[in-house]
DNA sequence: CGTCTTTGACCAGCGC
DNA sequence: GCGCTGGTCAAAGACG
């Protein structure tokens, strides 16, 4: 890690210079759209994802790319491709190499990783052509969805954390809407939604098959309100801090091509509702 | 009564 | 086309 520092919501430093030792651990087994990084440190599990870009898109990637080139983001990648020799040590993910490239701070478009292009790469019915013109919108429900539509997935990360406690407090209020048995691991996994009708911030959670002990929560989307504070006592470990830096409620912005931080209004299309929508709502709403 | 969880059904994406 | 799997919906029930 050499000392690149991005900045947190709160306007404190996130040095990735500390002693944060991060390492590939592995990639999305479904999309290979995300890749998971650990830190030995905190016992942190970060997933970072991007949304599946359309072929025909590739130009407003290559926007946010040079945009991210002006931020801090570009080093950061560097240290976590260089990091790519742990792949597929934990959990043996798969394609790990294509996606770490991704990581090294290029402005190669993600079509470059074999399944995100496997899965962009087919013209579909009705491709959107509103990308990057069109306001973000609320995620179209998959039976309301027209068919070729595809589910756009959201910036994502993760925790891991000991735990007894499956579903962690955060801060923020939940509503499960949903519960899968996943294969090849013995505990299901429980889906959350938050609550709040404006955003579309979804979470995952899971124990590992592996060490059951661990909880894996998997965060998808950025909240656009306040939380609801921690009325517990008021703890916050870790894990939500590193959360809050990540998924705060003031507009932030990171992609896969280095894990960056940017402050203010995020590029659009690559969320499913703007920030500034959201924020504006939460305003007229008196939150 | 409002909120939340449970759970079976449904749908989309993907590999064969 | 078919089967598998992950993700989501929505009705019903539990709970405070």
């Amino acid at each position: 890690m050499e000392g690149k520092e991005g900045i947190d919501p709160a306007g404190t430093e996130f040095n990735s210079d500390s002693s944060s030792s991060w390492t590939l651990a592995g990639s999305d087994s479904v999309s290979d759209t995300v890749n998971y990084f650990f830190d030995k440190e905190s016992s942190i599990l970060s997933e970072f994802g991007w949304n599946i870009l359309q072929p025909d898109h590739a130009d407003e990637f290559e926007r946010f790319s040079e945009l991210d080139r002006t931020d801090t983001g570009p080093d950061l990648a560097r240290n976590f491709s260089g990091s790519s020799k742990s792949c597929g040590e934990a959990g043996g993910r798969g394609s790990c190499s294509g996606t770490a490239s991704n990581l090294g701070g290029s402005a190669e478009v993600p079509t470059s990783n074999p399944s995100v292009t496997s899965s962009s790469s087919e013209d579909p019915p009705e491709k959107s052509t509103d990308f990057g013109v069109k306001p973000p919108e609320i995620e179209i429900p998959s039976r309301v969805r027209k068919k070729g539509q595809k589910r756009v997935r959201q910036a994502r990360f993760a925790f891991m954390t000991k735990s007894e406690v499956d579903h962690l407090e955060d801060g923020y209020r939940w509503r499960k809407y949903g519960q899968k048995a996943v294969k090849n691991s013995p505990f299901p996994r429980s889906y959350y939604r938050c609550t709040n009708s404006k955003c579309t911030v979804k979470k995952r959670v899971e124990r590992s098959s592996e060490d059951p002990t661990i909880v894996i929560t998997t965060y998808e989307g950025q909240h656009c309100h306040q939380s609801v504070g921690f009325p517990r006592g008021g703890f916050i470990s870790h894990e939500v801090a590193f959360a809050r830096q990540f998924n705060p409620p003031i507009s932030q912005f990171y992609h896969p091509q280095g894990i960056q931080l940017h402050r203010g209004i995020p590029p659009a299309p690559t969320t499913t509702r703007s920030h500034q929508e959201c924020v504006a709502d939460e305003k007229k709403n008196g939150h």
